[in-house]
RNA sequence: GGCCCUUUCGUCUAGCGGUUAGGACUCAAGAUUUUCAUUCUUGCAACAGGGGUUCGAUUCCCCUAAGGGUCACCA
């Protein structure tokens, strides 16, 4: 293990796991595992209005599925039974400089208050007793006045007194015992330019006269994203940050909260958004991205990972298709691209059909089998299941369209009037009794040879002096149901002698 | 609106001063398969605009425009 290289992925548990969520995790994860460095996965539920039930289970799951393994994190709880207890979730790393420490934030709440005292005490952190309402009626004036809507510092300058047994509250006087709430708003410096350098933008600078004296501990006691994050990521070594763009206009809040307390900040690696095809920002709201809803699809996790370490990474080649293992290869933080990437599912589509056909039929055959399963359609002829599942995946994008594309081979199909219209004409009918006869009369023969229908269907056209479509038609109707299809041969080798002759025999009028 | 970021075919992208601006998906045409699908070949299609710098700009600089992000006791 490199230690100098820790990253982690850092989702809120406020709903399932969706592709922008993927991509952040996998690049985290393809970085630390070229660097044979550490991916830690961390859950941050510091909102407890927006906790999703479920969504922790979820987030692990999808990340497992996908074959997205983190080193050190919280453990998937084998008692499903005790799903509804956070606890459960024991740490799953043993080597870990926070060793024994939860990876949820929930649980770390004393680390973070002691650094809120400590801010506090240095003076770059004080406690702020406005209310919402009188937060809400400050902005509304300032959005009056055409200005940036900004905390204006009305408590910045209070005599602090403190009392930090109380979490974000301080007791105003012990005689009533009555408790004002509060919040702890950072200082931040004014006339100050923050600058800092992020590996896909280079350097940037923000003056902190546009950021605000932001909340960092709210007044139910938990912190909020920009200090828990700091604290998780100093004390869990983190090296490199990788995330969204979205958080890169709030660095400086982070860089600041780094300098106040004295440690060393992270390098910054903030990533181009996913976009809608409008161009927004990816969410839930222009439809379901999760990766739960893709898996179930029928989409394959290589091409879901494939696909989406495409939007915003690319190699100086132009090699698309990728295994896991070879984007750990090749992966590199320096060929990150700049601008946002409209996700596009056409080209996904056509990867995961690639991925359906070429890789090893075994494993598409495995997949498949619940879908059939679904449809109570027998698949106990292991041969005939691989040969069919080998003709259908030619046809299909996603898993779920097998069974459509495969049940030809397994029940009994209608045939359309026009096509019965073929079979019942004389020649095809002609087509239909030679084939049955000669089938039947070289049985021995025909069930002995590898392939012996191709030589057959030559021997049929001169025999009866019927070629083309005259000729292929009737027999892929009688055994296919339709005109189009697989080729004569694959038919019969896929149904087997005694099943083509049945559906032969069944097209005789 | 302030600030920050971004800008090459419809989409994902290659390009890091001199290229017929390349690839992939989509679409179209053709070939193979006597059909369908697969596969293969070919084609359509882009440097946001305007100024500089330079012998020469897609590439460097500036301005404009457009798009996005952010401005919560959400992450």
């Amino acid at each position: 293990m490199n230690p100098e290289i820790r990253v982690r992925f850092a989702p809120s548990p406020t709903g399932l796991l969706h592709l922008g969520g993927v991509r952040t995790a996998l690049y985290n994860y393809l970085f630390a595992k070229q660097n044979n460095g550490t991916f830690i996965l961390r859950i941050e539920d510091t909102d407890q209005s927006r906790y999703v039930e479920g969504s922790v289970e979820n987030l692990i799951q999808s990340l497992r599925e996908l074959g997205i393994d983190y080193d050190e994190g919280p453990n998937f709880p084998q008692n499903k039974e005790n799903l509804n207890s956070e606890t459960s979730f024991l740490p799953i790393s043993q080597t870990s400089v926070s060793k024994n420490e939860s990876y949820f934030q929930s649980e770390r709440l004393d680390l973070y208050q002691k650094h809120v005292d400590e801010l506090l005490e240095k003076g770059l952190a004080y406690r702020c007793y406005c209310t919402k309402e009188d937060l809400e009626a400050m902005r509304n004036e300032q959005t009056q006045r055409g200005e940036t809507t900004r905390y204006n510092g009305k408590c910045r300058n209070l005599n602090q007194e403190t009392d930090n047994t109380n979490a974000g509250n301080e007791v105003i006087s012990t005689k009533v015992s009555v408790i004002k709430p509060s919040v702890i708003r950072m200082k931040m410096p004014e006339n100050r330019i923050f600058e800092f350098t992020d590996m896909v933008r280079g350097v940037i600078q923000i003056s902190s006269n546009e950021l605000e004296d932001q909340v960092i501990l709210k007044a139910d006691g938990f912190p909020t994203y920009h200090l828990a994050a700091v604290v998780d990521d100093h004390y869990m070594n983190i090296s490199h940050v990788l995330r969204g763009e979205e958080w890169l206009y709030s660095t400086p809040k982070h860089e600041f909260l780094y300098e106040s307390l004295g440690w060393k900040p992270p390098v910054w690696v903030h990533l181009p958004l996913l976009l809608n095809t409008d161009k927004t920002k990816l969410s839930k709201r222009h439809g379901d991205f999760s990766v739960a809803n893709y898996l179930k699809m029928g989409y394959l996790k290589e091409a879901i990972i494939n696909f989406v370490a495409l939007l915003g990474w690319h190699s100086s080649d132009d090699k698309e298709l990728y295994t896991i293992q070879e984007l750990e290869k090749e992966f590199s933080l320096q060929r990150i691209t700049k601008s946002g990437a409209v996700f596009d599912i056409t080209k996904l589509d056509w990867m995961n059909g690639w991925y359906i056909r070429n890789l090893p039929l075994e494993n598409i055959a495995e997949l498949c089998k619940q879908y059939f399963e679904k449809e109570n359609i027998d698949i106990s002829n292991e041969v005939k299941y691989l040969k069919v599942i080998n003709r259908a995946r030619d046809q299909i994008t996603k898993l779920t369209e097998i069974v459509e594309q495969a049940k030809v081979f397994y029940s009994n199909f209608e045939v359309s009037i026009e096509n019965l219209e073929i079979v019942q004409s004389e020649n095809s009918q002609k087509v239909l009794q030679w084939f049955i006869q000669e089938i039947e009369n070289n049985y021995a023969v025909v069930a002995n040879n590898q392939n012996p229908y191709s030589e057959m269907l030559k021997r049929a056209s001169e025999n009866l002096g019927i070629k083309g479509k005259n000729l292929f038609f009737p027999l892929r109707i009688a055994l296919f149901g339709d005109c189009h299809g697989p080729d004569i041969p694959m038919l019969i080798d896929i149904f087997g002698i005694d099943e083509s002759l049945e559906k032969l025999k069944k097209m005789i009028f």
